[in-house]
DNA sequence: ACCTGAACACCGTTCAAGT
DNA sequence: ACCTGAACACCGTTCAAGT
């Protein structure tokens, strides 16, 4: 805690009056917040340690952001927007492979920035007039599109999509960064096993389905069961399209 | 604001001490925070205003709970809870028109308390061990197996399902309470138009999917769009089983 | 135009003290 | 065992003042 403020200061410090004319921009802000919300969690991101890392106080940032919800959000877009815009595998691939790398970069992006999840919850359904709901409809509704989809049936399978690729990823994804996190071999198995093993020990009477599914939770691959559930809705679309 | 602690006040004020002997208690203070989040939106939750709520101290709360991190578990799990409770139409009907019949508790509750939404969300991401994700999981996923999915499927059938539930139903459902909160119907018809209206105005060049569906966004009906979503999801898991 | 930093109102949580 | 309420550390935000 105390090691992560003093290199952010440090590192800005090096020569004084020169170096902060140019170098406090909205921008700049925006990129020191991400980098509180990857390195100290959901509750990292404060006013105090972001003048401490840009060595400013508070109004300076207030001249450049409305406040921190607009914070939250510029720094939800720039991550969501640097995701969409990585370069699909192949232009030649199908639909369906496109939308799978789309929901892959998207599920990476979640899985190094766990924080994102509640954020993108958030703002679809708080603020789905903001600018990071309409950037990730549209990525998939293009691909939608191509799929032959007739146009009646945009919305449903866009939407459809978007909401089985962001809450499958939030959730597995937070699971993986927990676990990326531990150190030892150990610590990182016997969190793995956690979720199942609470799941097993529920009341039989009243978990059946879930206690019978919980080794499968436990041996699943991430990314594997993800794309599975990617599989399933693109399956969906398919069979409502031939009805 | 101001209305709201006062009312709350008188209302627990009326006789002093012999009431309070017994009124405080886990269950009471749980109550008052559903109450609060209702009233107040997701910001309400308030020691502060808890205490003015149930004329106490901050120490006689904590003596019943945690923190505030339980307080708001608790909160959303008592309101789940009660909406999967809430009786099935008819025991006959097919595991299909179950599915449905849950999903649209699940649609309401979070219609009735949109601050379920984020919860939930971070719930599902953060705490999957908890009481709430087994909860969901465990009813939809009876109805899963009652499909005559077979059992390798099961996982990846019902997490499909859950995703698409919470994500459309947070956002869909935030969206209609915050029109029903408007009083005029030139407000609500305003409102209405919004998101839309805030689609057609995208840049034509970024996002010509988007623009070209954000008429069908308007004209949809909540609920009807929904079940849509269900019926496709639905509908691959039909589609998988028979490969 | 852009930045400073003290000050404000408010928050979650603690704890010695009471009953 | 249960409750009181003052106190603490910390938060987002403002604003008169500087450059």
């Amino acid at each position: 805690m105390l090691q992560v403020c003093q290199t952010g200061r440090m590192a800005t410090r090096t020569s004084r009056t020169q170096r902060r004319a140019e170098a406090l921009s909205r921008e700049r802000i925006i990129d020191a917040a991400v980098e509180l919300l990857d390195s100290a969690g959901d509750g990292g991101l404060t006013f105090r340690a972001l003048t401490e890392r840009l060595a400013t106080g508070p109004g300076a940032i207030y001249w450049h952001v409305a406040n921190k919800g607009e914070l939250l959000e510029a720094a939800t877009d720039g991550v969501i927007t640097a995701a969409l815009a990585a370069k699909p595998a192949e232009p030649a691939d199908s639909p369906q492979d496109q939308i799978r790398a789309i929901a892959l970069g998207l599920f990476d992006a979640i899985d190094r920035h766990p924080w994102l999840a509640p954020q993108l919850a958030t703002q679809f359904s708080r603020k789905p007039w903001g600018p990071v709901t309409p950037r990730i409809f549209e990525s998939i509704g293009r691909k939608v599109r191509e799929l032959g989809v007739p146009k009646e049936n945009w919305f449903t399978a866009t939407s459809g999509l978007v909401h089985y690729i962001l809450g499958a990823a939030g959730q597995n994804a937070a699971n993986a960064a927990s676990v990326r996190r531990l150190r030892t071999e150990a610590e990182r198995a016997e969190f793995v096993d956690a979720v199942s093993k609470a799941w097993e020990e529920l009341d039989p009477e009243e978990y059946p389905f879930t206690r019978a599914v919980a080794d499968q939770a436990r041996e699943h691959d991430d990314r594997e069961q993800f794309l599975a559930g990617i599989d399933l809705v693109l399956a969906g679309i398919t069979a409502v399209q031939l009805r």
